[in-house]
DNA sequence: GCGGATTTGTACGTATGTATG
DNA sequence: GCATACATACGTACAAATCCG
């Protein structure tokens, strides 16, 4: 759960609980992540929260996203 | 002004735009373009769409924003 | 192929906080 | 204090892609 009244925002605090998500091994390569919206219930956020903390993931290479499947861990398979 | 029945959605044609203005030279190196709520004006878009637009051109280099000030072209002076 | 469910993408709106001038 | 401008966060609605029965 986020907490709306910490100086860092929550989108932030978000991407970081996922990325230790990550890092820890309990979303593991090629897996994918919660959905937006279940993000948005499991961390008490609104979608765009959720959308703009998954954002960071992407431009810090974590993850990938594919329209209509979802996000997932690590690098897109091909291409 | 922006299609908005165009199959390219709004905020890449606005940022595809503002590109042109600062490759033509219209915008030139370290003035300001124009603030989020006159490209909403201009553009006939959102602010929210404006900012998704100013927020591309950032990650493509072509601008930096100061906080409180505005957006400017080319890359930040100092640092 | 079609329809429904799920998930991400786009676009809009509003409110409030923070920083600068 | 006020005006301007960006930052964060919430909400809604519909479109597009995917998947499955």
């Amino acid at each position: 759960m986020v907490d709306p009244f910490a100086p860092v925002p929550a989108y932030i605090q978000l991407a970081d609980a996922l990325a230790e998500r990550i890092k820890s091994g309990s979303l593991r390569k090629l897996m994918p992540i919660p959905s937006e919206t279940s993000l948005q219930q499991e961390y008490g956020v609104s979608r765009g929260t959720a959308r703009h903390a998954v954002a960071l993931l992407r431009e810090r290479g974590l993850v990938f996203t594919v329209q209509g499947r979802g996000t997932y861990v690590g690098k897109p398979p091909n291409a």
